[in-house]
DNA sequence: TTGTATGCGTTATCAA
DNA sequence: TTGATAACGCATACAA
C-alpha cells in the first residue's frame, strides 16, 4: 500500500522547498520554466492530486453540498437526487444525501451533522413531522450561519431562501380539469394531510377547478392519508364507501391503489371511473392501464435547485442578497386511466 | 450572519489557552474543574460544534463514506443507498452519493473526485460499460492508496475485496423452478448482456433448472438486452416471435413490459402465460397483476456494505487482511403473475 | 493546572 | 527565481 502523493513529499523527492512546488503546479510564472516542467512531470509521473480536505480547510469551501429529503421510496426524489448529482458533478460539486425518514429529528440531526464544514449549503425537502410542527430553527439557524439553503417540493413560506417548487395549485386544477372533460361529475380527491404543503395546495386546486365548473364541493369526497403504510387499506375503505367517477391522487402510489381496489370492486378504469395521479414516475408508465398524471419532472427540480444553490455559493458576498422562487411547469401526461365517457 | 465558533474564538473570549479549551471540551482531567466547567458551559451555550474538517485533516478520516451505483432508475440502487444510510448514520458516517451512469469514464472520475481526501472507502456496484471493458485498474488503484473497497450486485472476481452480493444463480434457478412447478414447459428468459455478472450468473441458473427438469434448452428462448432504453420494443419483439407459457425476467422492468407485451397481444397472464421478475421493488409490488419475483432485499444489501466497509475503516491497521464475501438470501414473493396451469 | 509548539496538506504573503 | 512563514481549525506531546 503506498500512501498519497503530498506536495511535501514531492518537495523532497525533488529537493525544493514546498511552496515551489505548489506554485509550479499551479503555473505560476514566478518559478522558472525547468523547475516548473521538472516539478509538472514528476506530479503527473506519480499522479500527483492536491488533497480535498486541506483545500477545503483552506478555502473554508468544501465543494460538496447536502441534499436532505424525507423518504426514498417516491420515485419523485430520487430523480431530484439524480438532477442535482447531475448539474453538482459539472460544476465541481460533490453531493452528500441524507434522508430524514419524514421524522423531525433526524432532519435536525442530519443537518447538524453537515452544517459543521461538511457542505457549502443545503437543498431540502422538509420532513412531514418539520411540517407538522412548524419548527423550522434549523433552517433559519444554517441560514444564519451563511449556509444557503434551498428548499424544494415540501416549502415553507416563512423562512427567506431560494425556493424551487412547482404550481401545486395550477397541477391539481389541470388534473381535475381533466377529468372534468372527459366526463366525470363526481371526483373523489386522495391527499396527504394538510400540514404537508403540497397537499394543502393540491387541495386547493381541487377546490378551485370544481367551482370554476359549478360543480359542488363534497367534503366526504376527500380522503387524506397519513401514514404511507396504511395507504391502501384506507383508499380501499374509502372508495367503498363513495359513488365517484374520478378520483385525482396527489402520487402515484394513491393512484395506483385507488385503480387497484376500484377493479376489485368490479369497477372498470377508465370505462366506469378515470384516475389521474401526480408525479410522473415508474409507476405511472408500467402500471397498466397506464396512468394519466400531472408530471413533475424531479429531474428539472433537483437541477434548478443545484443551479440556485451553487450561484449563491460562487456569488461574491458584496452581492446583494435576494431570493428566488423557481416554478417548474407541471405537464399533463394522458394515458389510459382516463377517458372520455360519451 | 454570525460565522462559527471556533476554539480560537472561545479561547479569545475566556482569555485562556486554544489547547485549554480543546482539552475541556474533551473532559480532560488535566483541567482544573472551575476552568472546565466554564468553557464548557460557555461551549454549551454558544452552541460550539467542532470543524468536521479540520478534525479530517487532522485524523486523516473523514468520517464519510463514497457509494457509486450505476444507474437511479432501478429502485433495487436506491434501496440499497438507504441500507448504507441507515448504517452509516448510526455509526457516526455521512454518506456521499455518486452515479456513474453506466459509463466508464465517469465511474473513474467519480472515484478520483472522492479519493483525494473525501471519502474513506467506497461502496460500489460497477458500470455496465466499466464490466465490458473490464478495466478495473480503478478500484485497485483505490485499494493500493490504502481505502477500502466494497462491491455489491454487480462485482467482479478478479479483484480482491469485501464483496455483496446475492446468489444469483440460486435465485434464478428458483424462479425458474416456481415456474415449472405452476407447469410452465416452455420458459423464455429476458435477460441483460452477458458481461453484466448478474446477467450472467442468472442465465447459469436458468439452464440449471432446465437441465434438472430435464427440459430441453433452446437459445432461442434467451433475449438479452443492451439499453434500458430499447428495452419495450425488443422484448415485444421478441415474446412475439416465440410461443412460451413462461417468462423469466431479470427485473422489474422487462416482466413488467413482458406482461404488457402478452397482454395486448390477447394472453392472458397468468392463466396463458405465467410471468416473474427479479428485485422485488415497487413496480412488482404495485403492478397489476401483482408480480411473482424473486426478492433481492436491496435494504440488506446496503446494510452489509456499510457495515463491512466501516468495519474495515476501523480496524486496527495491524489486524490481518482478509476478504468477505456476504450472499445475501433472495426470497420467493410469489403474487398474481404466476399460476398453476393445471 | 495551564500553555506552547507542532503537524495534518494547502496556499498566499513576503523576504531572500 | 526560490523559499520561509503563517494561516485554515483542531488535537496532542511536552514544557512551564
Amino acid at each position: 500500500m503506498k500512501p498519497k502523493l503530498t506536495l511535501k513529499k514531492i518537495a523532497k523527492e525533488l529537493d525544493v522547498s514546498i511552496s515551489t512546488v505548489s506554485k509550479a503546479l499551479r503555473d505560476s510564472p514566478e518559478i522558472g520554466e525547468e523547475t516548473r516542467e521538472k516539478i509538472k512531470a514528476f506530479a503527473k509521473h506519480y499522479n500527483y492530486k492536491p488533497n480535498n480536505i486541506a483545500l477545503s480547510l483552506k478555502n473554508r469551501k468544501t465543494k460538496t453540498i447536502g441534499i436532505i429529503i424525507p423518504e426514498i421510496v417516491h420515485h419523485f426524489f430520487t430523480t431530484v437526487i439524480s438532477g442535482v448529482e447531475k448539474v453538482a458533478n459539472e460544476m465541481g460539486y460533490n453531493v452528500l444525501v441524507c434522508l430524514s425518514d419524514n421524522s423531525f429529528d433526524k432532519e435536525v440531526l442530519n443537518m447538524e451533522m453537515l452544517a459543521n464544514g461538511s457542505t457549502d449549503g443545503f437543498i431540502l425537502s422538509l420532513a412531514k413531522e418539520t411540517m407538522q410542527k412548524g419548527d423550522y430553527h434549523h433552517l433559519q439557524e444554517a441560514i444564519n450561519q451563511g449556509m444557503p439553503l434551498v428548499l424544494f417540493d415540501r416549502v415553507v413560506d416563512s423562512i427567506a431562501c431560494d425556493k424551487v417548487i412547482i404550481d401545486d395549485v395550477a397541477g391539481a386544477k389541470k388534473a381535475v380539469q381533466h377529468l372534468l372533460d372527459v366526463g366525470c361529475r363526481r371526483i373523489a380527491m386522495i391527499s396527504t394531510v394538510d400540514y404537508v404543503s403540497v397537499g394543502k395546495l393540491r387541495t386547493k386546486g381541487y377546490k378551485e377547478a370544481l367551482e370554476e365548473n359549478d360543480i359542488e364541493f363534497d367534503e366526504n369526497l376527500i380522503l387524506k392519508i397519513e401514514e404511507m403504510e396504511d395507504s391502501e387499506k384506507e383508499i380501499e375503505e374509502f372508495l367503498s364507501n363513495c359513488e365517484v367517477d374520478g378520483v385525482f391522487a396527489v402520487n402515484e402510489h394513491f393512484a395506483i391503489s385507488a385503480v387497484k381496489t376500484l377493479q376489485e370492486s368490479g369497477k372498470k378504469v377508465p370505462q366506469d371511473v378515470s384516475v389521474i395521479g401526480f408525479t410522473d414516475g415508474e409507476l405511472s408508465k408500467r402500471f397498466i392501464p397506464g396512468l394519466t398524471t400531472v408530471s413533475q419532472h424531479g429531474m428539472r427540480i433537483g437541477e434548478e435547485s443545484a443551479r440556485l444553490l451553487i450561484e449563491k455559493l460562487e456569488r461574491t458576498p458584496t452581492e446583494e442578497d435576494y431570493y428566488k422562487t423557481i416554478i417548474v411547469e407541471t405537464g399533463l401526461v394522458v394515458r389510459d386511466s382516463t377517458k372520455s365517457k360519451k
